[in-house]
Formats: C-alpha cells, sequence, structure tokens
DNA sequence: AATGAATGAGCCTTCATTCAT
DNA sequence: GATGAATGAAGGCTCATTCAT
C-alpha cells in the first residue's frame, strides 16, 4: 500500500521536475510561473507546494539532481581509464558525452548557476560538490605525486582542465556556437592536456 | 548654463550607475527594485526613469560600459607585446590585473550574464563582442599563421586561452576560492600558452 | 469490541481538543492551521474532519465545554452560600478559583470571543448561555426583592458584577498584569458587593 | 506645492481609514480583502500599500486613531471636574457619550481587542496607553490620598471603574443589548462611584 | 529635470476541505 | 476509523512604470 503511494508520489514528483525543466530552459526561472509548471505537469497548485515547498524546492531539486547525474557519470567513466592522459582527457570528453546524452539538463546547469537559493540548499549543494572534488582528487593525486600531471594551486585545476570546455558549452547551448560539444571534444582534450602534462608524463 | 546643466546630469547619471552596481552585485539585479536604487542614489524614481528609461536601460549600460572598459584596456596592453607568448599570457594576465583594479564592475559581467537584455542591448552587446573579437584576431592571426600558435576552430580560441582565468574568477567573485586572480595569474597564463602554443613556438 | 473503539475515539477526541487548546490559546484561532493540529495531535487531517466536521466545529466545540464547565461550577458554589452578600462575592471568588484551575481554558474564553461561529454553534452558545443566566437569576431574585441587592436594568447585574474581575482577567491572561485574579479576589469581591448591594443589606 | 501634496496625501489616508472602519466593523479584520478596501476608498492597491504597508497598517493605524480620540477626550473633560464623585462618574459618562458620537469606532476598538498587531504597532499603544494612564493616575491621585477613593491595587482602578461599562458596551455594540450605553450611564456611573468611594468621601 | 503618489496586472503562497485507498 | 495526497479558490503583496505638478 505504501508502495503505491511512493510509486504514485514519485511518478508526481518526477512529472513536476519534468515540467520545470522545460519551462525553466525555455523562459528561465524567474519568468516560469507556477501556474505554467502546474498545467506542464498536469497537476494542481496545491501538489506543487505539497511535494516541494515552494518555487525555489523545485529549482534547487532539479539542480542537484543534475548535479550528481553529471558527477556520478564521470566517477563512473574515470574508472577506465588507466593514464594520467587517458584521465584529464575523459573529463573533457565524458563532459561533451553528458551534454550531448542531457542537453536540457546541460541547459539548465549552464544557464542558471545564480538562482538564488535558500541556504538549505546552498548547504546541500556546497556539500554535493565537496564530496565530488575530493572523490576526483583522490583519483588525480598518485598522478601528480608521479609528475605525470603538474603541481598546481589545487583550486586551479578544475579551471584549467574544465573551464574551457564548460565556457564552450555555455555559449553553445544559448545558440552562440554552431558546433555541439561533442564535435570539439578532441580539441579541447588535448589542450586540457597540454595545460596540465608534467615533465613526468610519456 | 548648459554646460552646468550637463555637469549636473552627468553627475546623477553616475550616482544611479554606481547605486546600481552597488546593488545588482549585492542582491542581483532582478531582487533590486527601483525604489532601493532611489534610495541608494538619493533621487526619486522619475528621475530614474528620465536618465535610463527603464529598468534594463540601467543594467545594459552598466553591462556595456564594464565590456568596453575591459575590452579597451587589453588592446592596448596587447599593443606592447611582440612575440605569441607575450601576447597569450598578457590576455590571461591583463584579465586579473583589471579585475584587481575594478572588483565590483568585475563581479557584476561574471555574475549576471544571463540578464534579459532588450532586444536593442542585445545587439549592442552583440557588436561590441565582434568588433572586440575581430581586432583580438587581427592581432593575433600573424602568429597563427607563422603555427607560433597552434590552428584551432576559432571558437575555441577564447574558451581556452580564457576559459580557466575566467571560471576561476567567477568562483573568486563569489568568495568561494581564496586566492585573488592576481595571486595565481602566472601559472594561468603558462597554462594558457601551453594549451595553444604550436610547433612554430621557440 | 465496540467499547474499545469507543474508548479509542473518546482518546482521540481529547487529543485533538488538547491541541487545539494549546494552538488555539498560543497561536490564535485564525492562524491555527489543521496542520499544525494534525502535528500537535499525532494524528491525521482526515481524522479531525471525520472526528469534528470541520475548523469551526473544533473551535465552537472547546469554547462549549469551557463555558458548560465554568457555568456548572458557579452554580454548585452558589448552592452554598446563605446571604444576598456572600452570593455576589462568591460570583467573584469562584471565577478566579475556576480561573487558576483551568487557566489554559480561561484564556480561551477570554481572549478568542469573536471566533465567527456557525449558526448552529452561535444558538448552542446562547441557548447555553440564556439557562445559565435564568439559574443565576432565580438563584438571585429573592435577595433583589427583599432589596438586599440594588433593583437595576436586569442586563446592568452581569457587567457590574462580573465585569471587573472579568477585565482583570482578561489583562491577566494577555500577561498585561503581573498579579494573578485569585490575588485580588477579595477586593474586586468586596469592590462587586459595594456596587450592588442595596439598603435592604445588613 | 508641497501643502497641496500634504492635504492631497492626507485626504487619501482617510479615505482609507473610513473604508476600513465601514468594512472591519461590518465583516471583520480577517474577513476584509484588500480588494474590498480599494472598491470602497476609491483607490488602486498600490495606493494602500504605499499608505499603509500592509494590511496590518491600516488596523493599527485605525486602532491608534480611535484610543487616541477616546484618550483625549476624557482628559478634556475630567478638567471640568471638581470632587472625586465627579472625576470616577465622569469615566464612565464620558465613556458612553463617546460611544454615543463615534459609534463606529467604539464598535471596532471593543471588537477587535486580539487583532494581532506587529510588534511596532504594539510599542506604540502601549506606549500611548501608559502615558494615558499615567494622567488618569496623576488626576486621581489627590482623591486617593484624602481617601475620598479607597486605596486599591492600582492595577484594580481601572476594571473596577471602567469594566462595567465596557463590558455593558461590548454586548450593546454586538446586538446583544437593547439599550445603548448612554441609557444606563447613570446606573453605572453610580455602581462605579459606590464600588470605590473612600471613608474620606462626604 | 525632478518629484513621488498612483496605478493595477500578476504572482506566489496558503489552507480548509475532499476522497480514494 | 485512519491516512495524506490532491485540490483550487482566494488573497496579500510587489513593483515596474506613468504622469500630474
Amino acid at each position: 500500500m505504501s508502495s503505491i503511494r511512493a510509486a504514485s508520489t514519485r511518478a508526481r514528483r518526477t512529472a513536476i521536475l519534468e515540467a520545470a525543466l522545460d519551462c525553466f530552459t525555455t523562459r528561465g526561472v524567474d519568468a516560469t510561473t507556477i501556474e505554467e509548471l502546474c498545467h506542464q505537469a498536469g497537476c494542481s497548485t496545491g501538489s506543487i507546494y505539497h511535494h516541494f515547498g515552494n518555487k525555489e524546492g523545485i529549482a534547487s531539486g532539479l539542480f542537484l539532481h543534475g548535479i550528481r547525474s553529471l558527477n556520478a557519470d564521470l566517477l563512473r567513466r574515470l574508472q577506465h581509464c588507466q593514464t594520467a592522459e587517458q584521465s584529464v582527457r575523459m573529463v573533457v570528453i565524458q563532459y561533451c558525452d553528458w551534454i550531448h546524452d542531457n542537453p536540457e539538463l546541460a541547459r539548465y546547469l549552464l544557464s542558471f548557476r545564480d538562482i538564488s537559493f535558500s541556504a538549505t540548499a546552498r548547504l546541500e549543494l556546497q556539500s554535493t560538490y565537496h564530496h565530488h572534488l575530493a572523490a576526483i582528487f583522490r583519483w588525480f593525486r598518485p598522478f601528480v605525486l608521479r609528475e605525470e600531471i603538474r603541481t598546481l594551486p589545487p583550486e586551479a585545476y578544475v579551471p584549467i582542465i574544465s573551464g574551457p570546455i564548460q565556457d564552450y558549452a555555455r555559449h553553445w547551448v544559448r545558440g552562440q556556437f554552431q558546433l555541439p560539444p561533442s564535435a570539439v571534444k578532441d580539441v579541447f582534450a588535448e589542450a586540457a592536456w597540454n595545460a596540465v602534462r608534467g615533465p613526468g608524463a610519456g
């Protein structure tokens, strides 16, 4: 009985999140009204508030969902990499692939970084981010110790490796660039590797 | 007499823009009300509309002002560079220096890319951007022809050279990173140069 | 089996009324939501509607319960009075004692006279009030006839005898007065007696 | 120019307060919508919020206005009293007269004591109340010192003298009593005087 | 050029109540 | 009897913009 309820509840939540992804990426978070979400999700105002508390709850829920999906996918694919070069390139390549598979979600994550989330949501986002970063650094530390990857200030790695492709992708989701990230992934993977390869690399 | 008036008009415009820079970076553009701007600028609602037409007029005016200042400064400093390496490094270094000198404006430009500007403002921004890009490419073309800089898809250069330091700066203006961009400029300049140096470089 | 059910039903009703007394006196009737009552009573929304029909049903049920308790107690204690003076004083004293023993209920009765009850509830309240008043007047008539109590417009007796202590109590339940009614009961009993004693009093 | 503005502003404020008095006493504060106030006052929603901040601002503004009018009138009329008895009786009589002259305002003050005001409004109300009470006590102190009025706990005077007529008036504004307060003012004045007259009274 | 009262459409959110399970 | 997801009407409030002075 409770499983039926749970299934129904989950379906409703999913329907609302899907409606939100569509509306938020099309019109923007602020410009999307609760009424539009209701219409799109096929539910009542009250139902949205029952499941998400308020509008910001939907926006942050969707954001967290996207970030977690992206992060988990990267960690999964890094497991199959052997060398420093493969790993650095994989960071770029996986990003392009994920964007290719989840264009709407990518558009949401890239376009609405500045949504003003509640303190609670911000904490959860930060926690998620820190755990992910820690796992990533655990993976790369051996390569840095062997100087296959250059030693840099810790905070510089992500901007240098991922910054360019994210910048490119941000332009692309806005329609400012024609070629999709997947079409330039090797160029950016090459640039990332050159930017951080160390003297110990083969 | 008209000069006095003009001076007064400029002072009023400046006061409003300064109030806007403060409010917009502190609370965000959408969250800032005209009433707050009035209070901060020490003027009336009507005065704001007299000088800027509407709220978006302030936001886009401020944005354009910042972009133009940043762009002009880069072109000026590139004139003093001799080699490809100097030039590529200068793109990163000038960015850091400008941020150091204009932290509030930097925060505004970096945090509110997604302001929904009017068609007119968008056109003006695009035009400004294109002219700037064209001037930049004119500067770098000889280096690319001599293969001192790698040949890449045209749209890849900006993300690869400027993407990392912009990404870093975006985190910094939000308080997520401790070290200011100026403290890491050489690391990022080095990475940028490694990422695009071509076989023809010395 | 049905007795077990009945016991359970009564317990549930009592739990809801206790929750209501707490919430209503703390936050006010209008400001209390059904959800809060559920939380406080440890039951579901549906359960509340099953037992009380609607929100007003709880408020009026609680009100009626309090009024009846207060009235019955007064009539009981008047039976032990012999003289006009004892009787008039008892009206004040019993009020103070009852408040001392039922502070929460007193707070509810005193603070929320203006709850908008349904027609049915209003009728029941009026009927209760009239029966009570009639019984009270039956008790006092002999004293008035003997002029031990002054002859006044009928509607003046309650305000003159009970008005002051009720006014005092209303302030006290709101925390505006320090001394509890029980600490000033003799002063108010004396004043009440002086206000209505007739030439026939000893 | 500013005087014209001020006059206009005052007229608008007055219109809103008059509409509020009508709606609040007819339907109750909670049940009155801003829309109804707009209609009644002949102004826009925004105008109401421009002048009063929010709904509670209207309710507390009206309350304060009523209280101040009532208080000022009492102090004025006490000036013409010579003796303790005249003064005590005047408290009751003035109350009845004021109610007779301001029935609507009286109804508002008597029926909606439990409006939940903001902290600011509560402070202002308390301050008003304390100043008024202090002035009243200054007036009566000599009579108490001469024992023309009985010595009581300070907090007991107001309930004992004013409590009965206020209680009566509360019933009357609700339509529960037929005779208006002005018709019974001498009875209540007499009772009040008897309740507090001291051994030193003539 | 400046002022600020006035406008009013529109939105987020609340919450009593219902009802399928 | 119990549960709690769903409903949706309704209302308080915001705020960019206008315009008479």
